[in-house]
DNA sequence: TCGGTTACTTTGTCCGACAAGCATACAATC
DNA sequence: GATTGTATGCTTGTCGGACAAAGTAACCGA
């Protein structure tokens, strides 16, 4: 019920329990603790590891093994100079990262689209209202490309990646645009496969895609989110329409198209 | 364009660029891809420290650092007698991962908000058709005790993260699982000052989960996502009642409830 | 067979050391 | 005076070795 942070209950009696984790979390903890306070704020020099040295009376190794962790997970980076800073996480790690656990945990193709399904008519819907005029014009570039990148499905596959993302972007709604992130990763393997192998795919995404930028364009909160439907419906179908199944891991997709070079995994 | 995966682009000349990365970094790596690529399975032991320095021929330092880097992403854990073993990264610890990111990142109640109606109305819709029977038993549950939490706001506040916590669970869809835990957990606080402040919050966020749940038990999809979405409506309308403000980050709103022990940064 | 003792293994931590990269200050050159 | 080269020191990355604590396995006696 009262769990603490690392996940043991607190001590009833007298003494405080004492604190058995080795010393590289706590020195871990302690920064990080800093960070999230606030009394370190993002782009603030950490002391070198000499200074930790001296500060947490640890040995180097020890602060070391700390600071990886910390490095780990984007509280704190490295400059030119290798020295040390803190630093807020950057979406795109989290998203990878995300994105590493669903293909993990085997998450399948119907699961991932309806998260999209969920989420891009949202996204598409605040981009009407939120959408700055850089955004906008990011976003047309990328119409352009895509249009000239009909018959080059890897690169169509990206540009496809990217729109979604500016349509995020645009969303003026980063909890949305992080959310959708790691989908559009993982749809990138299909979103090529499509784009090989059904020959109306490309027009189609790209007119759904102009739709959708269009009616944002416009303010038009009712026909971008059903654009944007059409068009994630139109994608399972495709996808459908190869004779994939709906229930397949992602896993399968992904190293299919992403490292088809390296060899299976010789059944075990 | 064509990005490696540590961000450098490759050379084309002759020679192949020099990795520069240090040590620690390719131990990491190195043990990432053999999880990744399916031939080290979750569960299964990575060696000793004495044994990967033998393999990769490093230091033990340096094997050690790259360890804390994969113990930290969650590929690998140790059991209780610290050996090491690869591991699928926990759903929990991303997502407290991740709401430490929107924080930092001081992400807004009306973000948070408007992801929220994207998502949950999905999650209870799914539910519909996806919950198992235990997973109804765990919400039948939580709303008896919620119905006898009345009265303690803290304890309701948990409750009710935990009810939209099992409906992401019986919607049978991860990723929507694990996109929507870290909205609960930064929804907590306020949750919890909605309850303690406004005297009629939690016989309406009680009738409003029993709704949902009778809605779902019925396999009735549309009035399970109308009343999900009226409740989450309700919880703004709340929120507004309460005189705070939309665009205000949740970063505040979180420390003043979670920590309200510790002082504020001092201004900085 | 059971229980206890012993020896080995493994992790966590420490110490000391050194090479390579970078920064700063300073000297040499144009 | 600006630029280039050099010396010096600091910092990180890596190494080797060492030891205590805790766990594991083997052995041994009853």
């Amino acid at each position: 019920m009262a769990a603490l942070s690392d996940g043991t209950e607190p001590a009833d009696g007298l003494f405080g329990r004492i604190d058995h984790r080795p010393a590289y979390q706590r020195v871990a903890e302690a920064i990080e603790r800093e960070i999230m306070s606030g009394r370190l704020a993002p782009g603030a020099p950490i002391g070198t590891e000499a200074d930790l040295v001296r500060q947490f009376g640890v040995n180097r190794s020890t602060v070391r093994e700390g600071i990886r962790m910390l490095e780990q997970s984007g509280l704190i980076q490295r400059d030119g100079s290798r020295r040390l800073f803190a630093s807020l996480p950057r979406y795109t790690k989290l998203a990878s990262r995300i994105s590493r656990a669903l293909v993990l945990h085997q998450v399948t193709f119907r699961e991932l689209w309806e998260a999209t399904m969920a989420i891009e008519p949202m996204s598409a819907e605040l981009a009407c209202t939120h959408a700055r005029p850089e955004v906008l014009d990011a976003i047309a570039g990328n119409l352009e490309r895509s249009r000239r990148a009909v018959g080059d499905p890897a690169l169509l596959a990206e540009l496809d990646t990217e729109f979604h993302a500016l349509i995020g972007r645009a969303s003026g709604n980063r909890v949305i645009e992080l959310s959708r992130e790691p989908l559009g990763l993982l749809f990138q393997p299909t979103s090529h496969m499509l784009a090989e192998e059904v020959p109306v795919a490309p027009a189609r995404m790209i007119e759904a895609h102009t739709r959708v930028f269009e009616a944002i364009r416009a303010g038009d909160v009712a026909e971008a989110g059903a654009w944007m439907r059409r068009h994630v419906h139109d994608f399972r179908r495709g996808f459908e329409r190869l004779g994939k199944d709906l229930e397949q891991p992602v896993e399968r997709l992904f190293h299919d198209h992403v490292s088809a070079r390296t060899p299976p995994p010789a059944g075990r």
